[in-house]
DNA sequence: ATGGTCGGCAACCGA
């Protein structure tokens, strides 16, 4: 297959744009800043957040895969930072958690019942928008059972969404989605028809959650491939071949896309402490 | 690359 290699540095990186934005919390371009980060164990990853928060003032951040059970969770390095936390998240697995400047309201920890299962979604109000972060279940291999529950847990967001989220709604879907939605969103697609986070099956399941409701902000904004935001850390050298995934994804309402200014990958936390298998994306709409 | 590396947590599971 043709190798997609792509500099990460160059196009839709922070490092083109110009700096005007660091002065105060708040950001001065008046612009509210969502952004979205698998941190795969939030206790691993506080030096390359906090950093990252410093630096980047966004609104609110939604995190996956904390890996953390409430109890332990690392509550007061991030309100000693300044910023307001809500999480839930179940021992050594899952868990989600939103850090904001201000505090977020009507927080609801999810629609299921299960542990597992509100360990993966949390949803909450900032500035007006209804925020949903959820850590999709990847799937193990096509055919699991684990795979199955993947497929189930994407119907049940539907119709949940259905249900929840008129298109009016000003609204955003936000997280590790587990599904590389097209070939340019992922360095090998032909290799990987078979992958739980490529399989048809599994794209379909998005792809109807997201219908006539969800639009990909960043794919609306970049139409060429070789944006990713997450490389296997299993495979040696895959962050410098590029060798990635656009799993992490934020979506949006009509409302939300109509406001939408600006969204990118941010490459530039790598390196800055342990590298993570995962980076931030950033999306900035109007107020 | 039919591989390998992390993190959690204490033997392997999950990504």
């Amino acid at each position: 297959m043709p190798k997609v290699k792509t500099p990460r540095s160059k196009p839709v990186s922070r490092a083109a744009k110009p700096k005007a934005k660091s002065a105060g919390k708040t950001s001065p371009n008046g612009l509210l800043k969502i952004a979205t980060f698998n941190a795969n164990s939030i206790r691993a990853r506080m030096p390359i957040l906090l950093n990252w928060l410093k630096k980047e003032k966004p609104d609110v951040l939604a995190v996956q895969e904390t890996k953390v059970q409430d109890s332990e969770f690392p509550k007061e390095p991030i309100e000693q930072a300044g910023w307001n936390v809500v999480f839930h998240g179940q021992k050594g697995y899952n868990g989600v958690a939103f850090l904001s400047q201000k505090p977020l309201e009507k927080v609801d920890m999810g629609f299921y019942k299960q542990a597992e299962e509100q360990a993966r979604f949390i949803t909450g109000e900032y500035a007006g928008v209804r925020l949903f972060n959820t850590y999709i279940p990847q799937g193990y291999a096509i055919d699991s059972e684990k795979y199955q529950y993947k497929l189930r847990y994407l119907a049940d967001l539907k119709k949940y969404f259905g249900k929840n989220v008129p298109n009016t709604l000003p609204a955003l879907w936000m997280g590790d989605l587990n599904v590389a939605l097209t070939e340019i969103d992922l360095n090998n697609p032909k290799g990987n028809q078979d992958h739980p986070c490529f399989h048809i099956d599994a794209r379909n399941a998005l792809l109807e959650a997201m219908r006539g409701k969800w639009t990909d902000l960043f794919r609306e904004k970049v139409k060429e491939g070789g944006h990713y935001t997450f490389w296997d850390m299993r495979f040696p050298g895959a962050f410098e071949r590029n060798a990635g995934w656009r799993i992490d994804l934020i979506l949006g309402t009509p409302p939300m896309v109509g406001r939408l200014k600006d969204t990118w990958i941010d490459t530039k936390p790598r390196g800055m402490e342990k590298p993570s298998d995962h980076t931030f994306l950033v999306a900035e709409f109007s107020k």
